[in-house]
DNA sequence: GCCAACGTTGGC
DNA sequence: GCCAACGTTGGC
């Protein structure tokens, strides 16, 4: 997304810095679909789908702005919310449609020296117009896309918790190649099979198996 | 900083 | 519509 670049946006229209945009950019063609992700069926709680969600920790300037947006920087947003901006590929953002209020999404961070999950958020707010794709000054402005028929969306985090103990790129690469090779949760997850997605699903199995990492 | 993966652009 | 060139993502 951008890579994560984001920023600011304060969600609910505080202005901050919201998550920043996450990756990706790109424009892929608006066929991708929607996604469909199994959708459990009963209504009791929690019934939703499971998300992960890539931002920078680290500085990095991106036409002048520095798009930084780790999980302290959500932390310290008021009500530790903020919004995910900054999103211009069409399957991430579709993604980003596909969300409803109360899932849970990892914070994942990326282009660092430990990627990795890092912690929980929940959407608070559903996808709505990204107005950085607007601003001409804004890395992710997008001249191509009217006001009268935006072409980028966002939502609304809220931070959740932290992980009991940060989880690395490299443990959950060597379970997903583990899982490859005999059969296991994270065999097909997205992190790794579609590596430069910024906002992805995860399975119940994939996201319960990256939580009881947490213990070992 | 390098570079593999992969999405986008644009000539034809 | 093909595909080479190019740009971005993001690990290492």
């Amino acid at each position: 997304m951008p890579r994560p670049r984001k920023r600011l946006a304060g969600a609910a229209g505080l202005d901050k810095k919201g998550p920043a945009g996450k990756h990706v950019k790109t424009k892929n063609t608006e066929s991708s679909s929607p996604q469909k992700i199994p959708a459990s069926k009963n209504c009791e709680k929690n019934t939703g789908s499971y998300w992960l969600m890539k931002s920078e920790p680290e500085s990095r300037l991106e036409k002048g702005v520095d798009v930084k947006f780790g999980i302290e920087d959500l932390k310290a947003q008021p009500k530790q919310t903020a919004c995910w901006d900054g999103v211009r590929n069409y399957q991430a953002r579709n993604f980003l449609r596909a969300m409803k209020v109360d899932e849970e999404a990892f914070f994942y961070h990326s282009n660092c020296k430990e990627p990795g999950i890092a912690g929980l958020m929940k959407i608070v707010k559903e996808a709505y117009p990204d107005h950085t794709q607007f601003e001409k000054t804004n890395p992710h402005y997008d001249p191509s896309s009217k006001e009268d028929n935006p072409k980028w969306s966002m939502v609304d985090v809220q931070f959740v918790r932290m992980m009991k103990r940060f989880i690395p790129l490299a443990e959950l690469k060597t379970h997903h190649q583990a899982h490859k090779a005999t059969g296991g949760p994270l065999k097909n997850m997205a992190l790794f099979t579609r590596q430069r997605l910024s906002v992805q699903p995860l399975t119940q199995e994939e996201f319960d198996f990256i939580l009881s990492l947490e213990e070992k």
